[in-house]
DNA sequence: ACAATCCTTGCAACATTGTTGCGTTTATTT
DNA sequence: AAATAAACGCAACAATGTTGCAAGGATTGT
């Protein structure tokens, strides 16, 4: 299961011209693996015994997946980042995520259509569209 | 001008039922004459020199005007809060910012609506909508 | 195979933002 | 005026993320 993950992983790094190291590949594969989006702090506790990274490279390579697209990160109310797998809708510039005002848990609430009925102040240039639900997960609520 | 903000700003303090200090009048002066949301520093370095405050005092006055709703908090990319006067619009559950990719700069966005045409998973509450748009402001862009 | 090069890693130090504890000052109440 | 409560200033702390640099490991070219 989590070897299948691996595999994954290490495709869809090597496909965008990347070096595959160990460390990329685990992280990405634990990313893959979670349903909702991961600290820092989470990431490096799922680390296998096997795999031991500095604080640093897995800033590093988190700041890498990022820039390959193969993940992105959300910034919460806590003041902490959060890192997510990308999936296919994660290419169009709308995006929706769910965030607990109790345990700060995001989750990515991937089926949303947001209209586009407004407009910006003149000189302003838009990029990127993104929706935050507020309010308590089923473990908080 | 700036004195009468201050008249507005003490009365909306004490209609709230608090004490209504040279700081927290100043601040929320400050922050009612201006378009854009700012952070702790810019508030702090416009405080005129009569009114000097410690670090900490604005931390915890800023703190006090959210608890009473005079002004609301958004956390951007810099992980930064950036305090704003709240208006009517503030009342509801819909909020929106632009925030710039490029100088991180927030300025609210009070005239959009945002269709509710979604459900959250089972067991999840919903409490608050916050639509954040990305992109360059005037001077980035 | 060997050397040169580039990328990656680990460690230490640092930067930034915000928080907590506590004694002192200031305002409000009695 | 005395008692009480709130606000303030200072110091220390906590948490998250960043930067510099030397060492290690993989790639490339000869
Ligand atoms: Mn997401
Ligand atoms: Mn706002
Ligand atoms: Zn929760
Ligand atoms: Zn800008």
């Amino acid at each position: 299961m989590l070897n299948k993950l691996h595999i994954t992983a290490e495709d869809m790094i090597q496909q965008n011209g990347g070096r595959a190291t160990a460390g990329r590949i685990g992280i990405l594969a634990i990313l893959l693996a979670e349903q909702q989006a991961m600290t820092h702090r989470e990431i490096e506790q799922r680390l296998p015994g096997t795999l031991q990274l500095d604080r640093v490279t897995l800033y590093r390579a988190l700041e890498w997946l990022v820039g390959k697209n193969l993940i992105h990160k959300v910034t919460s109310d806590d003041r902490v980042w959060r890192y997510h797998a990308n999936r296919e809708v994660h290419n169009t510039h709308q995006h929706a995520h769910f965030k607990c005002t109790c345990c700060a848990q995001v989750i990515c609430l991937d089926d949303l259509t947001i209209e586009r009925n407004w407009h910006l102040p003149t000189g302003y240039r838009f990029q990127e569209i993104e929706l935050t639900v507020k309010g308590l997960c089923a473990d908080c609520g």
